[in-house]
Parts: structure tokens; sequence; C-alpha cells
DNA sequence: ACTGGTATGAGGTCAGACCAGTTGATTAAA
DNA sequence: TTTAATCAACTGGTCTGACCTCATACCAGT
């Protein structure tokens, strides 16, 4: 049926196609459409379709569609879980490695961000001042974090940070809630600030105690 | 608004029992055969087989079968090659983790490691030297920054470290010739040394020196 | 305005056929 | 006897078309 004489698989031509024409729809068309329209059965465009799910390039719904997301932190989290099954010691190496990363990303931030990623800090921070309540609160301090780490210009620290930080979300929870949203927030403060002079070496040093501290709270 | 009622999807429960029911199993019996086995169609076997393939834990070969391998840094590379296609931009910023997390490794290493993993390190400390070409002193490399991860006892950056210095194979061949084996030799001799007598900061500091060098030399 | 059916179209699973690499035994040639 | 070509029997890869389940919207009856 298909004609083109290929070396590398089909499935991961199409999987190139898929993304290739489809970066801009967000729902894509049905799989018995969309495998007559790239000449392909639907069960290779099904191995596809699963690939990229799996890559967290997809979202599958059964029922509803198939449509297009970016989520590169899907993969490094499933194998994170998979590496480390025990909540605790996860919850222990995490800590450790953010206790690495962030001072450093922070530092980065405040000496790489332009003008423009620092309005941005600032409007993401003061939305921890406003949140309401925890989830709100859990949501503004993930941003915060987050936003950090692109201003960094690292991908590879923010999506190690930004997988740890999702799969760790409940227990974020729980440590704002101990330390306090009020305590959270002036930390971040001090953070911001330095970062938005251009300090690193103060963001540096104010993010290590703010980690620090988010550690002591959640023993 | 959905839970609790629902039945996993089928290959969701074929991957577990695949791996569950076979950890130990090298060559996996054809797809015919385990579809049959698992009272599931093919297709639906092939799903979870290639499900885990992408995962790093099948290794599937055109041809020959399937076999059980455990490479948790496949997921990774693969996000890493598609977050920064840019040959040179990935490369700096591989540069700056490695920076940041091999030092913290060493140390890890040499506060952590059991005797027996100190004589491991050794042994393959030896190895590099013992290296008549590029290719096996590229391999002992490799493996001897690959045991300090392993040593340190921080899964997430042991797997962050395999996935770049995988990917960067090829970069570390050059590096390699342009240093010399003899000195990364002996940089690689003093961290031993320093981990083997359990001295953290030392460790810490030989391998700053170790990395930046590379890192130069790369340049 | 609510309830419950049902039509529709999405993904999920199935069966069986055929295509395409690998391998090793068999067989023909040196 | 040795060696090289061949073929048969695996393996996974792709195709087809059918049927199942799920999610949704629409509509008839209350």
């Amino acid at each position: 049926m298909q004609t083109s004489l290929r070396r590398a698989p089909l499935v991961t031509e199409i999987c190139d196609r898929l993304l290739r024409e489809h970066r801009a729809v967000e729902w894509l068309p049905g799989e018995r459409t969309l495998s007559a329209r790239l000449g392909v059965s639907r069960s290779a465009l099904r191995e596809a379709v699963q690939r990229l799910e799996i890559q967290g390039l997809l979202e599958v719904r059964h029922g509803v569609g198939v449509r297009v997301i970016n989520n590169p932190q899907a993969p490094v989290q499933a194998t994170l879980l998979r590496e480390l099954p025990d909540f605790a010691e996860r919850l222990r190496q995490f800590s450790e490695v953010r206790l690495l990363v962030e001072p450093e990303i922070a530092r980065c931030a405040a000496e790489r961000g332009s003008p423009e990623d620092r309005r941005r800090l600032q409007e993401v921070h003061a939305r921890l001042g406003d949140a309401t309540d925890v989830n709100h609160a859990v949501q503004a301090d993930l941003d915060f974090h987050r936003t950090l780490a692109d201003m960094a210009g690292n991908r590879i620290l923010a999506l190690m940070l930004g997988s740890i930080a999702e799969l760790e979300e409940e227990s974020r929870r729980i440590t704002l809630m101990g330390v306090g949203i009020g305590a959270a927030f002036s930390q971040h403060e001090r953070i911001a600030q330095a970062v938005v002079t251009g300090d690193g070496p103060s963001a540096r040093e104010a993010m290590v105690e703010h980690v620090t501290a988010a550690g002591q709270a959640s023993r």
C-alpha cells in the first residue's frame, strides 16, 4: 500500500510526520482518518501515537480523541517512579537533588535573566502572596521555581527539577502548611529580590536557606 | 469525574505481567507464543512490548526476538535529544550540569562508599591505565564516572549523568584525545585516592578540576 | 427542567493474513 | 574436506477489517 523505500522503521517516520504536521493543532483527526491520510494502517499509526504519548507529546483519551500537548517531563517522571518506588527514599533523594540544583539555578537566573524575565518572576511571586487557599499556594510555589528554572537557561536542570517538583506536589503541600505560607513567601521574597537585582551569590544563598527550611519541614 | 470502577487498560496490565513474570529471563518467547499464553491478542501484546521498549526495559530486534534489558536512561536521553537538538548548545548545557553534579557525586561517593565499592572503583580506575586504544579508554572513563555515581547513592543524579555521558560519548572521545589519556588518568588518580580514603572535600575538589579541564579541552 | 435512551464517533481489542529481517542447517560447488 | 550458496523456519513488522467499550450530544418521555 505504501511505496517509499525506507531504512527507518515506518513507525518512527510516522512519529516525525505527526509532530511536524500537527505542531500547531490541538485535537488531531481520528485514527482512521489520520492513518488514511498518511497512507499507513491504523495499527502502525496507533503505535506511533502511543510512542508520542509515552514521550509526553500527545494525550490520548478513550472515546474522545488525541490531542497535542508538550510535557517532556512525563518520561522522566515515569522513570523516577520506577527507579524509586519507595516514597520516603524518593523524597530523600529529591531533597538532595533540590539542595544541589536549586541554588545554582537561582544564581544563574540572577545572572542571566532578561528584564522581561524579572518582571515575570515578580508577577509569579506576587501570586503566592495573593494565594487564598493551600492549593493556589502550592501552584504559585511550583510556578515560582519553574520560572527561575526557565530563567537559568539550562533545559536539563529545568527538566529534572520540573519532574521532581510535580511528583512531590503532595508532599510540598504538607511542607507549605508546616512552614506556613507567610514564611515561604518571605523566603521567596529574598530570592526574588536578589534575582531581580542580578545578585547571583545572594540569590544562591537565599535559595539554600529556602530549600533547607523546606527540607526540615518535611521531616 | 471518573474513577474507581474501571479496570486498568489491558495494555498496562500486560506490561505489568511481562515485567513480573520475565524479570529473570533473557530472551522472552515470540510474540505469538506470548500473546497466546497471556490470553490476549498479538496487537495488544505488541503495544505492551513497545511501551516497555521505549521505557528502556525491553530491546526488540527484528527477526531475532525480544530481550529483557534495563536501561532507564533511554527515555531521558530521548527527551534530551528532542529538547536540545542543537549539538553545540547541548554540549554546553551538558558541561554545565556535569560541573555542578559530578563534584557533588564525588564527595558523596567518598563519604558513603562501602569498602567493596572502593575496591571496585580502584579496579575500574586501573582499566583506564591499561587501556590500549581510545575506545577502551573512553569506555573505562565512562565506567569510572558511572561507578562513582553508583557509590554516591543517589539514583537521580546517577540517571542524569548516565544519560548525558552516553549521549556525549563521541565528544568525550575527542576530549580524551585532546587532554591525553595519561593526563586523564592522573586526574582520575587524585579523585580515586580521595574517594578511597573517604576524603569528601578533596574528592570534590579533584573532580572540579577534572571536569573543568575536560570542559576546556572540548572547546 | 429533569430523566433516560440512543445515535455517533472516538479509542481499544481482536483475528488472521502477509511482508521483511535473521539464523542455521542443508546442499551444491571448489 | 572445505567453502559458499541456498533455503526453510523462526523472529518481529505491517495491513485489513471487524467488533467492543467509552464519552458525548441530542432527543423523547416524564
